[in-house]
DNA sequence: CGTTTTTTTGAGAGCGGTCAATGATGGTGG
DNA sequence: CCACCATCATTGACCGCTCTCAAAAAAACG
């Protein structure tokens, strides 16, 4: 885990703020808010932390995870290119942010959010709907979550990233086997043998260990 | 699987539906609505269905559940009494809603909600948050399912359930051991082997399958 | 090119699932 | 009120999936 000194660090040679600018919120709404570069692995926001903005995906990707106190981490979300993530009902954030590879994440401020939110109800509507998506996907991983073998979980995981990431059959993992395993609530070596599984039986065909093409999608999705 | 016949059932000597009173939403905002009875495993709405009502538990218990497309029932929440259910963002219900007990269930019609959030702005917010909190449910959820044994998940559960009952510790389980096995990603068997270990390990008491007595609450959480 | 991290593979054990039988519970009708 | 029956819960034996521990292979990094 990297400390976070955001400000002290550069993003792919452009200057790591870039201020002055708006932030897309949802196709409609912008605000205006700045851009931020993250390393792999940097934290974006903490468990705990007030939650003074909300964050959108620009170019890279997020986990966000929550610590059990036994010490075990799960992933309650992948954040892609395009979606929101970090918005809360409460002062504080529930649960911490990390970029997963080098990431390029817009940020608007929670005040300017509420200033909006009180003259137009199109940006009320937005924030709801926005919850409403993370409430949609939160159930949609408690279903892939509940009574399924491994098989079932990993081909659900590739068919959802892949559609998400809407590349076609051909996916590019930004994410690695332990965040995986700690998303679908597996270990390393059971997404592992998993995946190697599912190249034998020429369900998947993997170049390098990120790199996977789906050529049977009703197998993946169907056991 | 009963029919949904509501008009020509009765609940407890009461008319099954009483009109032209108000249903609270949350603890300041009230609308006018109804009430109903239901019957034990009567279908409150069905996946698939307009959502044309939200629901408020007044007496009684209900579960929402999910059919996976192989036949496996998924239990995505239960809503005990001041529990508010069945709000979409969508036209229609994504899941089933069924009484688990004899039930009365609030109901306001959704048209009425939408005209009261159109001019009040509590109105919306009050929504926004029940939104919200069924994304905190759904959240604590997936921690109780994510790679915890069988004792941790029926522990937890059953604190849960004693909380939110506010019945000290001393719980009445309105819910079966297949609905709470479909709650918890277990089978029956495997619930009714781990109560019994509880209870040998002088963690509960039980008097009866359904009246649990929980007697050492830091061991329920923690193990 | 060497070092570190990540991934893959293997062997063994344990937890929970499956199948099956017994025991408890509750509702119904005689 | 009790006998009966249907449903639900418990218990047991066994098996398979996934975890654990361990090591080798591959990839990423400086």
């Amino acid at each position: 885990m990297l400390t976070t000194n955001a400000t002290s660090q550069s993003f792919q040679g452009t200057p790591h703020i870039a201020a002055g600018r708006t932030v897309a919120i949802t196709r409609s709404i912008e605000l205006p808010g700045f851009t931020m570069g993250f390393d792999r692995d940097e934290e974006i926001f903490g468990e705990g932390e007030t939650a003074d903005f909300i964050y959108r995906v620009v170019k890279g990707a997020v986990r966000v995870t929550r610590l059990l106190d036994d010490g075990r981490r799960l992933i309650s979300a992948f954040y892609l290119p395009g979606d929101v993530f970090g918005l809360e009902m409460g002062e504080a954030h529930s649960a911490t942010a990390e970029a997963i590879v080098e990431s390029e994440i817009g940020l608007v401020k929670r005040v300017a959010i509420d200033r909006a939110a009180g003259q137009d109800r199109a940006t009320i509507d937005a924030l709801w709907a926005l919850t409403a998506r993370e409430l949609r996907n939160a159930q949609d991983h408690l279903l892939m979550l509940g009574r399924r073998n491994a098989a079932e979980k990993v081909g659900l995981f590739l068919v959802d990233i892949a559609q998400r990431s809407g590349s076609g059959s051909e996916v590019l993992l930004p994410m690695s086997r332990l965040d995986i395993a700690d998303f679908l609530g597996l270990t390393i070596e059971t997404v592992s043998r998993t995946m190697t599984q599912l190249e034998r039986d020429g369900i998947i065909a993997m170049q390098g260990c990120r790199r996977i093409r789906l050529l049977d999608m009703s197998a993946l999705e169907h056991a």
